[in-house]
DNA sequence: ATGAAAGCGCTAACAG
DNA sequence: CTGTTAGCGCTTTCAT
């Protein structure tokens, strides 16, 4: 039977103090003698006391706990992300609790409604599926910050880069290299999947203001943003009478799969087909050939996410909802230029 | 000001039963009337009643959390590891909290120590640096599963694979396809850590079967198991007055960088140099050419490390330490072989 | 099969 | 600057 968790009771005994001074050495309140302080310390080293965390909850009412919901985070963009979000919470003495919703709306409305099985002072959700109409009249007051895209009606706090503009300059650097016919894999069925109804819209711009019209035999859907499908679409588009001469992807997992495809198939990358994604994993930088993508300010949205949350909790819970942009960057690579 | 959340006592009053009646109905106590339970599901779902955790943890000594530590989130291998830990906590209804530690003794020490900033029932660690007797008198009884490699003196219970017959295996397979000269990437100036010792090893008693001799400027040292390390290594091997035909790498990451870096100064692999690295990530069947790996049984590592942590919960908190091994595949791909 | 009462370990509010 | 009291919302005995 090992010793019992020394309680706070326990310390307060020893250090001849009552439980109250106890409390205010471990949560730093400014008005203890030092002589007090001293003791107390001594006694809880020498107990090696831990606070039990239910029970500080329970009577303070914060859990210490924020939830980052995304939708996978054997992505690599979401574990990175979740890293950022990790230290950025550190600062604020917040731990972090990943939550993967798959992208799908129930699992996203269990999020924003506050279901899952733990309690939260908040919450930071990479949006994909969900409309801003699905997040009218949520049920729950838990504060709430939405990253991933920049979504038209605002009815939440959010950071987030601009995808239709990244799209657009991405295609425009396609279009600037000489490239005439752009297909574009990861279109999804789901209208409301806004990642890549965005990016389709700023690739459509580019194009029709380079006087280029969309060809729908260049627009390739897939089921998910995963390596397989990138390369199942990339077969497609080979097996085209006029294949592309570029091929913008919605994410540097589906580039690098129609990648891979190209050079187990022995198309030239970027001679015979130029390749650029979104994202820029740390995988972009090590394919062959390294990958042109779009470097979104990753650090900067967790960071911004974890401090809006920070500021809803200290009491600010009125104001309207604020919106954050974040900066992204055209990393170009030698996917699309042999520089 | 929202409506103040639900509690027990509320349902109960609305439901026209006790407390203790709501709450056995929440956690499935048998003895319920389906009349009662009817009525109390009702009331639940009327005022959409969720369990106020650190309230019911506070009472009921268990928290629900499962504390996962493993040296980095933003490497594939761990992310992918998380992914199939929280599948595997999720049939015990467990949440679990991700816990960076670096690989570092301190973070380390502070895992097993249980003086992370929450309370958990358990805990699953991914140990890098600490050695068996640094385990020994650890001041916390919270169940520990260690996972990662194979420790000598068992004083934990651990699920792992077998590095050096797994690093031997892949060694000999290098050596089967005709190379001769093999290096390898991934040692670390410090012994302690148990995966660069074991997988060195294991290379070592291959090349000594084989009747070859480990040669010194083959053998590369790195700070960190990242893509960067092993493009810098390689660059190392390259300049070397005889450069290695083979290079074995102690994980993917390595392998990855030090693939990209062949690719870069256009030495051909595997004609030229063959590569294979361990840990099987996703990236490494879409890399160019695919990497030849080891590749763990992660989803069986989870799951059984989860289910040795529910067995010690289960009241079995005396009997010896368990050693559960767990299968590895040698993945033939093209960096070894042009099949 | 259900209810009443006690108490988990902490912080908050107030008193001194 | 420190002590006292109450109570957070649940589960656990123990009754009935």
């Amino acid at each position: 039977m090992p010793p019992a968790r020394p309680r706070l009771s326990d310390v307060a005994a020893l250090a001849g103090v009552s439980q109250k001074t106890v409390s205010n050495v471990i949560n730093d309140y400014p008005h203890v003698t030092e002589r007090t302080r001293l003791k107390v310390e001594a006694a809880l080293r020498e107990l090696n006391y831990r606070v039990n965390i239910p029970a500080r909850s329970l009577a303070s009412g914060r859990t210490g706990f924020i939830a980052l919901a995304v939708p996978s985070l054997d992505n690599p963009y979401f574990s990175e992300l979740a890293v950022h979000v990790m230290a950025a919470a550190a600062a604020y003495r917040w731990t972090v609790l990943i939550e993967q919703t798959g992208g799908s709306p129930d699992a996203e409305t269990l999020v924003v409604d506050g279901a899952m099985p733990y309690l939260v002072d908040g919450i930071v959700l990479h949006l994909r599926s969900l409309t801003p109409a699905d997040l009218r009249n949520r049920s729950d007051s838990t504060p709430l910050v939405l990253i991933g895209e920049k979504t038209p009606h605002h009815i939440a706090d959010y950071v987030a880069g601009d995808s239709v503009q990244a799209a657009y300059d991405l295609t425009t650097h396609l279009l600037r290299t000489g490239r005439t016919r752009v297909a574009v894999i990861g279109i999804e069925r789901d209208t409301r999947f806004a990642t890549s109804t965005l990016r389709f819209e700023g690739y459509r711009r580019a194009l029709a203001d380079a006087g280029i019209d969309v060809r729908d035999d260049y627009v390739v859907p897939v089921e998910r943003f995963q390596r397989e499908n990138g390369a199942i679409a990339m077969g497609s588009l080979l097996a085209l009478p006029e294949p592309p001469d570029a091929v913008l992807c919605f994410n540097d997992l589906l580039a690098l799969g129609a990648l891979s495809h190209l050079n187990t198939v022995g198309v030239a990358v970027p001679r015979d087909v130029a390749l650029a994604g979104f994202d820029d994993i740390d995988e972009s930088a090590y394919s062959s050939p390294p990958l042109t993508t779009i470097a979104w300010d990753t650090k900067a949205i967790a960071e911004r996410a974890v401090a809006l949350l920070a500021e809803r909790l200290s009491g600010d819970s009125d104001s309207p909802p604020r919106e954050i942009s974040v900066d992204y960057t055209v990393v170009q690579r030698q996917s699309t230029t042999l520089s």
